[in-house]
Formats: C-alpha cells, structure tokens, sequence
DNA sequence: GCAAGGTC
C-alpha cells in the first residue's frame, strides 16, 4: 500500500480530513496518510531587487521612473518566508518553523505529497501547495484531490479521485495562480511612479496603487466629488391624494425628461388647473410572499456593524476569535449557503440560540431546509453560529466590543432562515379620469421571518432615490384630488462601507474576505488613504493624492481584474503563456506612466499647496571616544535612556559589565546588563552598549 | 516606501 502525505490549507481544513477518512492518520481506501497542513500562503515573492541579478541590484531598488517599466524576465520569482503579526497573540512571527516541520515529517517516508489544499477557480490553492512543495524541496510524486466542500463524503470523493500532478508546470491550475501573482507583483510598479511623481510635486505620501486598492481609492474620490458638485435641482409635477393619504402619480423613468415634471412652481401651478378630482378605480389586491434574505459573508457582517461604530479590523479580529472558541463558524467563506449536512449539525441548537438572541422560537416553524439557503456545494458554509452555543451575547464581549453584536446579528440572521415568508397584499388601483395615475403600495399580513430579522433590509444600500411615504394603511378611494407635487435630483449617497463593498461585489474584485481585510489595511497606520467612522468613509491627504493620482489610468478600472481573470483562465487552459499574461501587466505600466506624470500636475490645483512634513527633530545623543580593546572607538553615551556615569563609561572601555535599571519596550522594569560590542545595523557597523545574551533555560 | 492572495 503506497504511503501519502496529506496536504492541507489550513487547522480547520485538516480537522475536517481527519473527521472523513477516520482519523489523523491511518489507512483509507487502498492506501495508509498522514493529514498535515498549511497556514495558507507560508511563502512569498521576494523584493524585486532580491530576485535579479546583481549588477541590475540597483536599478531594481530604485523608485526612480527612468528605471521603469521593468523587464519582468530579469525576475527569478524566487520566495522567502513570510513574517507576520498573528492576529490572536499580536505577535509577530515567521513561517520558517512551519516549512521546517514539514521538511522533517516530509521525509517520513511517503511516496506522494497529496495537494489538499482549498479548490478555487483562481488557482491559489495549486499555488500555495507549490510554494510549500519547493520550498522544502519536494522531488517525489505529487497528486491532486479536489474537494468541493469538506463534507465527508465530499472529502472521500475526492480521495478516490486522485490526479498526478507532479510536474507542476503541466498543472494548469498552478500555473494560473501563478501568473496572478507574478501579475499583481509586476502592479508594484504603478506605486513607485505614482508616488515618485507625487513627490516631484511636492506631495510627500506613498500612492499605494494595485488593481484593488487604486480602484477603491478612485470610486471614493468620485464619489466625494459628486457630492461636492451637487446642484440640488427641484422639480414640480402634479400627483394626486386620496383622503387615506395614498399617492397617485405617473411613472418617470430615472434621468428621462418628461413633459409633466416642470423645473419651476409657476409651471406647475399653472398645469395643475387643467386637472380636477377623480374617481379611484381598478383596485387590485394580490397576495404576494417574499423569502428570507440570503446567509451572510464577513463582507456583509462588515456591512452591517459598520454603522454601529465597529470597524472592519474589529470585526476581523473578534470574529476570528470567537472562530476559534468554535462559538461562530469559518470566518473566510465564501459560500453564502450551507450544505444539508451542515444544516442539519445546526438543527437541534437553534431553540437554545434563538433564547439567546431572544427571537420566539414559535417563530421558527420552518425548519426543513430550503433550496435557496441550502445547496449541496460549497465548503465551510455561509458565516453562521457554531456548535459552541453562549449563555448570553454580552458574555461574549471578553473575544472583543463586536462580540456582542457578532453574535446577535449572525444567529439571527440564520433564524430567519427557518421562519415563514413573508406576506403581504400587493394592492394597486389608478385613477378613472386620468389613468396614468397609479398607485401601488404594499399592506403587511404575516410578518414572519421579519420580526426574526431582515438581511436584505440590512444590506440594502440607499441608492438615493426619495421615498415617497406612501400610504399603505386606510381605505382606497373613493376619490383622489390633485396636488402639488415638490422633488428633487437625488443627492449622490455618501461613501459606507456597505456601499463600497456591494460596488467590489458587483465588479467581482477580491473576495469576501479580502475586500474587507483590504478596507482594514487601508485605514490604518501613518500611510492610511481612508479613514472608517462608524461605517463612513472619508479620505486621507494620501489617499486623495493616490485618487488623483489615477485618474484616467486602467489600473483603476475594475475592468483590469476581469480581464485579468480571463486571461488566467486561459492560461489555465494552456491557450496563452505566463509570459503573455505577464506582458500585459507591462503594458498596463506603459500605458498608465505617462498618464501618472501628467497627472501629478493637477494635484496642487485640486488639492491645494502641500502641507509641508513637520520633521521631528532626531535625537541625536552624545558621542564619546575611547580606547576599546586596542582600538579607538566612538559610541553613544546614552543607551534607552540611561545615560552612562564617568565610572561606567570606563567600565564599558576595560571591556567589564555594566549594569542598571531600565524598562522594556511595554514599560516593565527589569535590569539591564551588557557590555561594549561591536554590532550591526541595517548593515552598517557600529560600537556601543550590547545587552547580554538570555540565559538559555 | 511598494501587490494581492491566503492564513492564525
């Protein structure tokens, strides 16, 4: 029986594999496994000037436009390891460990690597498989089992099903997520002239400008300019009122010029002497039901939090978190269903969740699953509550401030899954003398799912049309008089971050997750382009500047992440080279280039004169000299702070320790021993003060 | 100083 090694994504992923083949390790359909897993991309490309060689070293690090375009078949595409602040402990850490782990339990002895890795249309899963296979130099087999969802059966299909992929350069899926990457790697360019052009201009920030964030930074900008140039436009037509209060008017198509909306009062009240009362008639009633709205992603969730003053990275953060307390499922989803399997694990706690959350359980009558929440496909499901069942939401403040709110928002919205639809009277009627007039408004009969809760009212965004308060209680008619009708152009909405997400949803530009990691890196730190307050968004000087900066440009269009995409599939299907896809990211440079410099003009135009940078003063401590093991060395006679006595700078210069108090970088004391070393920094030698090594425990 | 993608 040959022996393999099961690769997986992710903890999760890999739990889920032990579930269906009957453990971590063992034997299962004609061979013996052991499930090991990854941490999603645990490698990544290094810096352009580490990847060419070294007489084009320089050129590769500089920002300057003369040494752009680059040649992107200088590249070796070589990786390193990925440092990176975990989201739990805050720390940072290192992927080195992993990819040692693996480089050991790899040579255990297996014939194959199995590639369990999620299966996405982008390829991404080959692709962070391969970055870990020739990162500890896999030479062995490698087979490929694609899974559609981590159901057991799911997962046993797949194993039944195994492909030889060994050599990846024949594996198309690899070679797609590949060429994704090398694209958006080769998009760092447009960051280096934008910001080297704005510097030119004496803006001093970094234009960060890929196909994700150059595109959200411009629909933003385009936005706050709409609103800046509206020009509120009133308009007067005639409608007419039933002593119930109902609307009757005629329909006008957005933007069209009709021959009944006058731009002044005079017009109007001229028009509306030609009209008198009239009899209502054709009143229809017709009964009509509408679903619950669909399951949530973190996007949505976002969406909805926002607003109550919880951020993207909060949310994030909380979220996974409480993930991890299994009290909430797989953060990073895309699947806005669940499957019949995971339904049904779910089935027996909705009472205890709906206490906690207090919805009525009577409400929840429907409670087989329907075909429009429930789908056999997907792999973790749609965001949702997990087994782990609170005895309250506020319990749940100790995961973050969002707990709370997570919760309620995300069981609720499940709940309303197994309410009723909604029903109600759609009734219409028009208007006997004038029967362009209509009338249509909607009467409540059985509220159900919404007094669980309603995710579409939630989600919707406000697309600035007025609400004509129409009546929707009383009886119609029986007669309807005319009246003076008073509106207006809509008024762009402002910028949300509902509206921004349903604008990268629409355009399929990144994914659930990303979209709302992105928005979080956006607005934080000191190169910040936009700032999230309660849902608003507003932007920085830096981002305004990377707005203008773009103008014109393709890199700002979501059309460069569909053509992108199209050209993956087809270098997925052999039908086009990395090299052409690659190519075409050169050109996207070439064209937008000149189009950045030029732009740079107009900044201090739009923008104004830029604000010069207030450079803090650097403190510079006293330096002094002496004789130090035979030689003559300068060093800093201050060290955090403590600033060595006469006595101790000669104790340093004899080469003995010294010794006092200080305080770490988090403000606790401790003692601080060392002694004179000769050191490095960022490359450059240097003598002072060294900290004794830790003693090993 | 820089991308977007995945993850804890």
């Amino acid at each position: 029986m040959p022996n393999y090694l099961i690769l997986t994504e992710k903890p999760s992923a890999a739990a889920n594999f032990g579930k269906a083949l009957g453990g971590k390790s063992g034997s299962f359909d004609n061979f013996t496994y052991t499930i090991t897993n990854l941490r999603g991309h645990v490698m990544t490309l290094k810096d352009p000037e580490q990847m060419v060689a070294e007489d084009l070293k320089k050129q590769y690090k500089s920002w300057l436009i003369k040494h752009l375009p680059w040649r992107l078949e200088d590249f070796s595409w070589a990786r390193m390891y990925i440092k990176q602040r975990n989201l739990r402990t805050g720390k940072i850490e290192s992927t080195k460990k992993l990819i040692d782990d693996l480089k050991k339990e790899s040579k255990a002895g297996f014939d194959a690597i199995i590639i369990a890795t999620d299966t996405d249309p982008s390829g991404e899963g080959e692709l962070l498989a391969w970055e870990a296979l020739d990162a500890i130099s896999w030479r062995g087999q490698v087979l490929r089992a694609n899974f559609m969802d981590e159901s057991t059966t799911g997962i046993q299909k797949a194993m039944r099903q195994l492909r030889d992929v060994s050599d990846k350069m024949a594996d198309g899926e690899y070679i797609k997520g590949e060429s994704r990457n090398r694209w958006d790697f080769a998009s760092m360019q447009l960051t280096r002239i934008a910001t080297t052009s704005a510097k030119k201009a004496g803006f001093q920030v970094v234009a960060r400008e890929g196909r994700l964030k150059s595109v959200i930074v411009w629909r933003i900008y385009q936005q706050l300019e709409a609103i800046k140039n509206y020009v509120k436009m009133p308009f007067f037509e005639v409608k007419f009122k039933d002593p119930a209060g109902h609307i009757f008017g005629r329909v006008t198509p957005q933007g069209d010029v009709v021959p009944w909306r006058f731009s002044t009062k005079a017009q109007a009240e001229e028009d509306i002497e030609q009209y008198h009362n009239s009899v209502v008639v054709n009143e229809k009633h017709q009964t009509r039901t509408q679903a619950p709205g669909k399951l949530l992603d973190l996007a949505g969730l976002a969406s909805i939090l926002a607003p109550r003053g919880f951020s993207s990275k909060e949310v994030l953060s909380t979220y996974q978190k409480m993930y991890e307390a299994q009290v909430v499922s797989y953060p990073r989803t895309e699947d806005k269903t669940v499957t019949p399997d995971q339904f049904n694990d779910l089935l027996p706690l909705v009472d205890r969740i709906a206490a906690v959350v207090g919805i009525d359980p009577s409400l929840l009558t429907h409670r087989t699953p329907r075909p429009t929440h429930v789908k056999a496909q997907g792999a973790h499901g749609a965001n949702r509550p997990g087994e782990n069942v609170p005895n309250t939401t506020e319990s749940l403040s100790k995961y973050g401030a969002s707990g709370p709110a997570i919760y309620d928002v995300l069981a609720k919205n499940y709940l309303a899954m197994l309410a009723e639809d909604y029903v109600y009277d759609h009734v219409t009627a028009n208007l006997q003398d004038y029967p362009d007039f209509k009338t249509a408004f909607n009467v409540p009969i059985k509220l159900n799912f919404k007094l669980v809760y309603d995710a579409q009212k939630a989600i919707k965004v406000d697309d600035g049309e007025e609400d004509e308060n129409n009546a929707t209680k009383g009886k119609l008619g029986p007669d309807a008089t005319p009246y003076l009708h008073e509106g207006a152009n809509p008024k762009p909405q402002a910028p949300t971050t509902k509206w921004i997400m349903a604008f990268l949803e629409k355009h399929n530009v990144g994914t659930g997750a990303t979209r709302v990691a992105t928005l979080s890196e956006m607005a934080r730190g000191t190169k910040a382009m936009l700032s999230e307050k309660r849902g608003k968004l507003d932007l920085t000087e830096t981002g305004n500047v990377s707005a203008i900066m773009v103008k014109d440009t393709w890199i700002a269009s979501p059309k460069i992440t569909k053509r992108l995409f199209e050209m993956m599939d087809q270098v997925g299907q052999f039908e086009m080279t990395m090299t052409q896809v690659l190519d075409s990211a050169t050109k996207v440079v070439e064209h937008d280039l000149p189009i950045m410099v030029n732009n740079a003009q107009s900044l201090e135009t739009l923008l104004g004169k830029p604000k010069p940078k207030v450079r803090k003063p650097r403190k510079v401590s006293e330096k002094m000299t002496g004789t130090w093991q035979g030689q003559e060395v300068t060093f800093a006679q201050e060290w955090s702070g403590h600033v060595f006595t006469d006595d101790e700078l000669q104790k340093l210069l004899s080469g003995a320790e010294v010794s006092f108090p200080a305080k770490s970088k988090r403000g606790k004391p401790y003692t601080a021993v060392g002694k004179l070393a000769k050191q490095t920094f960022k490359g450059n030698t240097f003598y002072g003060f060294k900290l004794n090594p830790k003693p090993k425990k």
